[in-house]
DNA sequence: GCCGTTTTCGGCCCGACTGTTTTCAGTCG
């Protein structure tokens, strides 16, 4: 959690510097450093008792930067932030969210108008004096009333459920145009980040214009925001904001390339395009003004001497030397999956009966499933005690007997109580095919008593895995403060799996933490935690998230046929 | 502020679009 908060902190510092004019590339080391602690697996605090400086040896972190997080981490405070923020006040930061604004014209409004929220800024455009200082305008001030609620609303993200069905959509609709050839997502979307800020859509064509006026006439779409020769930006009524792309299809691939990003990502490959005398940029590869790559993306890759590099794995974080030494991992895929090891019927809060669930599953290719239902602490969910469970667990038998090409584990999602115990006492627990520990409640009590619970679980002998291991329900509640460390460490020795859980509100464990559960030889378990029939849709977002930890076939557990798997449960 | 088969300063990814001006700066991704 230290590392998030320290990455924040150099985040806000990058956001002031801009807004005094400070040098851009200064600005850019602060957000560098911040990006190398939100992607750091390891506490900053244990780097910092690492000798000879193993601060400095990470990216980004340099003499200066890492005598700062050492201040951090042994005062809890940053003074040049706290002197930072006696020059700005926090609500001119605020106007940075409108679109349009960028730090120099922030800057203009706070120095000239002595704007400082974005109140003041309502009402300072509402008088027009927004628009008579030099370098604004009418359409700049009417801009910027639009966009004040918009900026009020904080930064929103849009889970990857959301967005992924948006652009879905929206490529489908373009593919019916006979001028468009290729139509693809780009951008996060397509990397499958868990959330996603906005879309991108790639479309070839001889006829930009066809495609923007189908884009515009598109019913999810509810105000065109820019339109130009290439590139036009919507608004879509659920708030996303989608840009389209439109270009030649000899530059299809070096527009993917460059439009599904990341931007450290392409910040790397073009400067490796450098290095070889080349330019790298959304129409192509070029040597001088000859165009020499672009069709596909392998040939953007190729040109810079690299292999293909799955989109979930291109965040510069050390993708690009794996695919440089041809150690590339095969990631796993959907159909990869045999089992689920997490989820709902009637019996608790789920819609669908024992026997809907297990039909559901079949359908879908499944060969194994485990039904865990909540325990009794979970009031509001119609949590089991141990009776309603024994009684649950002999209706499951039934089903489980009557059905063929199905397997079904009699489980059980117990919570861990705030005061670490289980909800269920051992004698029940140890009746169980399978045990899911989970935290639900007390998730803001500090990291002491969070570590006691999660601690004491895994000691458990009954308890074979840990779900939704910090809590958190994304764009709403912030995850549990665990020390990962320790965590990661009891896990792997008491043999106590981890679940991605495959919900677009969780996909907890992320992408950082599961591939650091993995480097500790845990084996992961990617379930849908599913509450219906249709809750078995979500098993792509788990798995795009274990995909963009690297994981592999073989380090998910439940990719084995029940016999497998049971191999790799702890004995009881 | 970071980084360097450049050891000590000079470079740090790049193009499109908008609005305000009239040749370009700021913003954005």
């Amino acid at each position: 959690m230290q590392n998030q908060q320290i990455a924040a902190a150099f985040n806000e510092v990058a956001d002031l510097l801009e807004i005094q004019g400070a040098n851009a590339f200064r600005v850019r080391a602060y957000r560098n450093g911040a990006r190398t602690l939100e992607n750091l697996s390891e506490s900053v605090a244990d780097l910092l008792a690492v000798p000879g400086g193993g601060l400095e040896s990470l990216d980004g972190i340099g003499k200066d930067l890492a005598a700062k997080i050492k201040v951090v981490v042994e005062t809890g405070q940053l003074p040049q932030l706290e002197e930072l923020r006696q020059q700005v006040p926090h609500g001119v930061v605020d106007m940075l969210r409108i679109p349009g604004l960028g730090p120099k014209k922030v800057a203009v409004l706070f120095k000239e108008l002595g704007i400082t929220d974005l109140t003041q800024l309502k009402e300072a455009c509402e008088a027009a004096r927004v628009s008579e200082l030099k370098g604004f305008g009418k359409k700049t001030e009417q801009a910027i009333l639009e966009g004040i609620p918009h900026a009020m609303e904080a930064g929103k993200r849009f889970l990857i459920s959301v967005a992924t069905e948006a652009a879905e959509a929206i490529v489908e609709d373009l593919k019916q145009l006979p001028s468009v050839g290729q139509v693809s997502v780009a951008g996060s979307c397509r990397r499958h980040k868990e959330t996603c800020g906005d879309l991108d859509i790639l479309a070839t064509s001889d006829n930009s214009a066809a495609a923007m006026d189908r884009l515009a006439a598109n019913p999810l779409v509810e105000k065109v925001l820019a339109r130009g020769d290439t590139k036009q930006r919507v608004r879509l009524r659920s708030g996303i904001e989608l840009d389209l792309r439109v270009v030649p299809p000899e530059s299809y691939g070096a527009a993917m390339q460059y439009f599904t990003g990341s931007k450290e990502h392409n910040i790397v490959i073009r400067r490796r395009a450098i290095e070889r005398g080349l330019k790298v940029n959304e129409y192509g590869v070029f040597r001088g003004d000859e165009y020499v790559a672009g069709q596909t993306e392998d040939d953007v890759y190729a040109a810079v001497g690299l292999p293909f590099i799955p989109p979930e794995l291109r965040e510069n974080r050390g993708e690009i030397e794996l695919a440089e030494a041809g150690k590339l991992p095969k990631l796993i895929e959907v159909t990869d999956i045999q089992g689920d090891l997490h989820m709902h019927t009637t019996a608790s809060d789920g819609a669908a009966t024992i026997r809907e669930m297990a039909e559901a599953a079949k359908a879908r290719g499944l060969k194994y499933i485990a039904i865990t239902d909540h325990s009794k602490r979970v009031s509001m969910a119609n949590g089991l005690d141990a009776a309603r469970l024994r009684e649950h667990w002999a209706n499951i038998r039934k089903v489980r007997d009557e059905m063929r090409g199905i397997e079904i584990l009699c489980g059980i999602e117990c919570d861990i109580l705030e005061d670490a115990t289980m909800d269920l006492d051992d004698d029940v627990l140890s009746e169980a095919d399978w045990v899911v520990a989970v935290l639900h409640y007390g998730l803001k009590q500090p990291r002491e008593q969070i570590m006691q619970r999660l601690l004491n679980a895994i000691r458990n002998p009954n308890v074979d895995a840990i779900g939704h291991p910090t809590g958190r329900m994304l764009v709403n509640r912030p995850a549990a403060d665990i020390d990962f460390t320790t965590f990661f460490k009891a896990a792997a020795d008491h043999g106590v799996m981890l679940e991605i859980n495959a919900s677009p509100y969780r996909l907890d464990l992320d992408d950082i933490q599961a591939a650091a559960a993995k480097s500790h030889g845990i084996p992961i378990i990617i379930d849908t935690d599913s509450h219906n029939t249709n809750g078995f849709d979500s098993l792509r977002y788990g798995v795009d998230q274990a995909r963009r930890a690297g994981l592999t076939k073989d380090d998910v557990a439940n990719t084995r046929t029940l016999a497998g798997f049971k191999e790799l449960m702890r004995k009881k």
